[in-house]
DNA sequence: GAGATCATTTGTGGTCACTA
DNA sequence: TAGTGACCACAAATGATCTC
């Protein structure tokens, strides 16, 4: 099978500055191929690890947290911001992250707006306390109102959760035509990450976030720098661990290379 | 280079069967 | 009769590729 260089880029943090910032970007091609999945310190450019994996967009996301993993435990390096493109911000990946205490620099995959005009659930106001939503007209939607008197039927408080308006007072609700105008009542869904995509949102109001966003683009040049100075435009050896050997040698001349434009010329070994 | 198109992924709304 | 969990279909967002 051909194997042909895609490119998926995290970025990564100096284990001197604690500040660290991480961004990823995918390109899928119509024919099979593997990805290289680099993770970046964003201060000085340094690629500070490296994942061969298909160009399937979960083994893509999924390599991110295996890098992170990888760095812990190999050089103790972990970043305080991590920054990627949307597909890092499906609830799993972010609630990972904000559990890991990694600042989520990276958007929210949020599809919960209405484009019909009724309210969407950024309408709803949350009550932590309670484990209630309200809704505009004041009512409340909550998971459970029952008492179960068979334990193995008992809400698990675990995964996706549902909350409701009870029947009755949607019914009577003056606002139903603009809540739940096709159902008997409103019901709004919460991913079990919520809180962390709360916190990734909260992140994309702050200046840092834009500053983020800014550099993420910086590591589109050692991508194109792989493709067309080091020639990677297609792998030579076959299989994920022919892809994972050329994508860490070619990672390894980059660092070579920005390794040399550090060090003074005195310091760098002579021409033989 | 810009816009159009397509494929993929994910969250949400809605339905249905079961149970209190 | 109404509350709940499980499941499915759909829509939207996104990114890559295609076309002009």
């Amino acid at each position: 099978a051909f194997g042909a260089a895609s490119e998926v880029q995290p970025k990564f943090t100096s284990h001197s500055d604690p500040a660290s910032q991480w961004t990823a970007a995918r390109k899928g091609p119509a024919f099979f191929s593997y990805s290289d999945n680099n993770l970046i310190d964003m201060d000085h450019g340094v690629i500070v690890d490296v994942e061969a994996t298909r160009s399937i967009r979960q083994a893509e996301v999924g390599s991110t947290r295996t890098m992170l993993d990888r760095v812990k435990a190999r050089f103790d390096l972990h970043p305080e911001r991590l920054i990627a493109d949307t597909a890092c911000g499906t609830g799993p990946m972010l609630g990972w992250q904000v559990e890991r205490k990694t600042a989520p620099h990276i958007p929210v995959f949020d599809k919960s707006e209405r484009t019909d005009g009724t309210w969407s659930r950024a309408d709803f106001g949350w009550d932590a306390e309670n484990d209630q939503y309200i809704c505009p007209e004041g009512q409340a939607l909550k998971q459970f109102r029952r008492n179960y008197s068979d334990p193995n039927r008992e809400p698990t408080g675990q995964g996706r959760a549902k909350y409701r308006a009870l029947r009755l007072t949607c019914q009577a609700c003056p606002s139903k035509a603009r809540c739940c105008p096709n159902m008997d009542f409103r019901s709004i869904t919460r991913e079990e990450h919520e809180d962390a995509r709360q916190v990734a949102r909260d992140i994309a109001k702050t200046d840092q976030y834009v500053i983020s966003m800014k550099l993420r683009k910086k590591v589109e040049m050692l991508f194109a720098h792989l493709k067309r100075i080091l020639g990677l435009n297609r792998l030579r050896l076959r299989g994920p661990c022919g892809a994972n050997d050329e994508f860490l040698l070619a990672t390894t001349a980059q660092n070579l290379r920005k390794l040399a434009k550090v060090l003074p010329a005195s310091q760098q070994p002579r021409k033989a």
